[in-house]
DNA sequence: GTTGAAACTTAAAACGTTTTAGCAGTTACC
DNA sequence: GGTAACTGCTAAAACGTTTTAAGTTTCAAC
């Protein structure tokens, strides 16, 4: 008969470890172990006992801590660093897969570097304005380096006032002594000049609520380029959401009060999108009567009926520039503020073609 | 004088360790923790300490282990759950926003379980054929649980032939003793039926290379229900890739060849986007000449010009799907096949209003 | 009845942290 | 000139695993 297992200490309160499975089948922690990676065969584990654990692991719901079993360090436990990018849950996520790709090809490049080679990447999230509630966020206990993205006045107020133990890239967003990559902010007055050199003279934007640090600083630009080569005031359209079904419902009805609009600038290509349909159903053509610059978010603006004319940075690029930022600060102690800013890109098509 | 610090063990031949710094600052583990963790006001530690240990760590470029802090448990040790999303470096990105959110959504409805009320969510590629490769797949030691997706046969013969030690939910993919959620496999006869049912009977499938499960079984079942309602048999279009590109390409090409066709599936939004350019581009017009129904994976699909019909089940409701049946399964042992088939929904709009 | 091997199980070490308790000196106080 | 408080640090425990080395029975063979 074995003996009875021994090494219990404490009375498992909380959660269900390997402890617990032990001795709620009488054996050791080693036993249970064995069961646990299959390696009972080897261990010459009676098969009865093996049925005992797999029972005990069956009851209690053993869930194994990843963190323990990684520590411990296995067959393939170099990879070790974690990665994250933190965003909110409001924003629109199409952004983050071009991080995730950003940042898994950046360290690709590195591997001058054998330790950094691979790394954990996780997604963490929060509610707008409540940046401050992620766990880990100030103590360093869940990442090695965050790209941080998406958020608010709030959140930036909590980042300025504190001083996180790791690295950070973020992104969009300036807040003094963080490292920050952000699109060019000149990006509007360049939609601007572009639909100037098309002729029109009774320009417009298009934004939806609520605006970004980002969106609005392309709307002032515009309107200010706007004012600043003589024209009429650039009308404001403002939707009541990001989409383009408010998009759409916003520029019905800016048309149907027949105000004079010939050139039209949309904070997103979503926007303008929806800013298509209510043209061409109010029985105008663009870019007949109505030439559009979006910024060329969407990677299908080419695709757009008339293609879709746009000045601003490609999510990819941003992504990338931010990852490589955040992968070259990654164990060099060197801190401080680097502002990264990455240049905008025209693609003429055929929604600016000059007017008739 | 205070005592010099004795409890070094091992060189230390790999990492950096909060060791290494101790070794070099000539200080104990403890003290460089305090440091480290901004607590040597607090713990009373010298300012020449504090220096010395802050230049230690600066000159070996210390990265903190992960693992270590989180099972060591500080403030927020609870959340030590760790979900996978498993895709290919060569999937198209955009679905996994979704399992992103479904995953975070789900586990916010499970709270009458506290303990799995949160979870870290890390993002695992993989290339395409080379899941095998993936660290932690076997062994468990990198995720309690995952969803794996965008795999090829190769790697579906793999999971076939191994028994993964944590639950797993395949998505689109059915391979025997997983469970699976996939999208229902008659979603192709269905849009033939739409098409049929406006009067089209020179039918065509574009589709592109290369085919995974799921769109190859988009393009059979359209095949086949055209086949069986009498029709000629229908024309397959196949584009070199799988963007609009691509497509616009050979549809263009198949325009050109002059073959009849007034009614044509597209087996991804996409594709459908680039066949509207090329039919427009030909003279022809939707639905008039050519009616077109995709599959709505593109969420700005009302938009298009004129707006796609679709028969298709929502990337959204997939991912939910797949992450409660994820969920479900954590924690409790009785694992097994369970295959969930998740119903197309039709939207019916523009792009196949009845011929004149 | 010893003796060995075989069968089964356990104790202990290790992974890298953080924190708690506490040990020596030094200084201040009466 | 003894005690109390302060200063500056160290040792050790704990987190949950897996694995290694080392038991202790049992069982067959002599």
């Amino acid at each position: 008969m074995p003996k009875r297992a021994s090494n219990d200490t404490s009375p498992a309160p909380g959660r269900v470890t390997v402890r617990s499975i032990a001795q709620r089948a009488g054996v050791s922690i080693g036993a249970v172990s064995s069961v646990l990676n299959n390696h009972h065969e080897k261990r010459r584990i009676a098969p009865d006992t093996v049925r005992r654990v797999r029972a005990a692991v069956a009851e209690l719901g053993y869930l194994p801590n990843i963190s323990a079993r990684r520590l411990r360090g296995g067959d393939d436990a170099q990879n070790t660093i974690v990665l994250a990018i933190i965003t909110s849950f409001q924003a629109p996520l199409p952004v983050i897969n071009h991080f995730i790709l950003a940042l898994r090809e950046a360290a690709g490049e590195e591997t001058n570097n054998p330790r950094r080679a691979s790394f954990s990447l996780v997604i963490e999230m929060f509610n707008a304005g409540k940046l401050h509630e992620l766990p880990g966020l100030l103590t360093g206990a869940h990442f090695n380096a965050a790209i941080i993205t998406n958020t608010t006045a709030d959140d930036d107020r909590f980042l300025q006032d504190h001083v996180l133990p790791y690295p950070v890239v973020l992104v969009n967003r300036a807040v003094q002594d963080y490292p920050s990559v952000i699109e060019d902010p000149e990006s509007g007055a360049k939609a601007a000049a572009i639909l100037m050199q098309t002729g029109r003279r009774k320009l417009g934007v298009l934004y939806g609520q609520p605006l970004t640090q980002t969106t609005q600083r392309r709307v002032e630009s515009f309107l200010r380029a706007a004012r600043a080569a003589g024209l009429p005031p650039a009308g404001e359209i403002v939707a009541r959401g990001l989409n383009e079904e408010a998009a759409r419902e916003a520029m019905a009805q800016f048309l149907a009060r027949g105000l004079p609009l010939d050139g039209l600038y949309t904070v997103t290509d979503g926007l303008a999108l929806g800013a298509y349909q209510a043209i061409k159903r109010a029985g105008k053509t663009i870019p007949g009567d109505i030439a559009v610059v979006g910024i060329g978010d969407y990677e299908i603006s080419p695709f757009f009926d008339p293609p879709l004319s746009s000045v601003g940075v490609s999510h990819s690029e941003l992504a990338h520039a931010a990852a490589r930022m955040l992968l070259r600060r990654i164990g060099q102690a060197k801190r401080g503020s680097v502002r990264l800013t990455v240049p905008v890109v025209e693609r003429l098509r055929e929604s600016t073609a000059p007017a008739r």
